[in-house]
DNA sequence: GTCTATAACCTGATAGAC
DNA sequence: GTCTATCAGGTTATAGAC
């Protein structure tokens, strides 16, 4: 009977890497303060000193958890607006349907990480970048293409368009009564509205 | 010697209002969880027991400012967006206008009230409306404008183009290192820029 | 590596003096 | 109404057995 074949779906995984993935799921749902390290353990299915044998502390093991998630929430971002070799039309497309495809498997993403880069203090070292917002060539193509408007503000609403939508589920779902298909159904067709939008945008004066 | 002239700038406010006060402000700095109720007593400027005494418990404490925040984040809005006997081009103005400013003075009430709306659960009860989109005229007033795309992919364009800057303002100001008069100067001129934008992205085919 | 038991501390809330 | 003192329970982290 031992070694009898495992019923569960579950893989195993090892003990850091259990403890890890749960810690994921629950700091992405209740955020740094209202996690407990017990709900972590429980989810995880082990002991709560394992936790700290594997991680020391709950703040250790959360900076972990905060660096995977803001290079998955700037990491799909980072490579497309900086690509100089792809024209500015195009370049808004990859941006919208890669972003939304990013987010749609990670819908909580966006308000954690912008939640809680309000309170912790230390994410400037994180961050995979600072003050290069001239190397984006991105940033370059929309001043060529227009002088006159700060081409943050550009970005800005572009990333507004695509992030927005998610940020804002919790308070949409409850106002408007929506179901979550018909979300859904939004967010895969302002993968084409938004490019559409944003070309009238460009020449708008 | 007794009576003498207050020369502090702070006004005499009951206990009461001074508890609520420091209340609204380190609820919204650090989110209900991370709040500490001596935090709150510490800013008041009284006694632990005092808070207690006034409000019973940290919650209810909470459910007091929560239905405050909850009528400014909504409360500008609805009366714009119902009120049938404007135009919509007009409307939109008054929106983006009448929005920024409100959130100019509270830069921090968007992120506050969105990640809490998705920890607390009884919000429904609070919330001033529900499914009542029908009987927003702005929602009529875009269908009419275009039947071929859900109003609701416009409204939430539109609100995440006024209410996103802020939302991602902590990112933004690390990533972009611009300060924050830059920042100010740009909200400014989002006011002229977004009913431009929206008036072309209404007619773009 | 993994567990149980417990230490050490923190936090919300109350009792009771003034 | 306001304070000090303290309780009761929860929470992070560790000691020590296996």
């Amino acid at each position: 009977m031992k070694m009898a074949k495992k019923i569960t779906t579950e893989k195993d995984f090892s003990t850091e890497e259990k403890i890890k993935k749960a810690a994921r799921k629950v700091f992405m749902q209740k955020g740094y303060a209202a996690t407990k390290t017990r709900d972590i353990a429980e989810e995880a299915g082990i002991n709560l000193a394992l936790l700290n044998y594997y991680f020391r502390s709950k703040e250790k093991l959360f900076h972990e958890v905060m660096i995977e998630k803001i290079q998955q929430f700037f990491g799909v971002l980072l490579p497309i607006i900086s690509d100089p070799s792809t024209k500015l039309e195009f370049k808004i497309e990859l941006m919208v349907s890669s972003y939304t495809d990013m987010l749609t498997s990670h819908p909580e993403l966006p308000l954690f990480i912008l939640s809680e880069m309000r309170h912790s203090s230390d994410l400037k070292k994180i961050l995979p970048i600072q003050k290069i917002t001239d190397k984006i060539s991105f940033i370059q193509q929309l001043k060529e293409k227009r002088r006159d408007v700060n081409p943050i503000q550009f970005l800005m609403t572009i990333l507004g368009m695509i992030v927005f939508p998610f940020v804002a589920k919790p308070a949409f779902e409850l106002i408007s009564g929506s179901n979550k298909t018909e979300l859904q159904n939004m967010l895969q067709e302002r993968k084409k509205l938004i490019p559409i939008w944003v070309k009238v945008m460009l020449k708008a004066k």
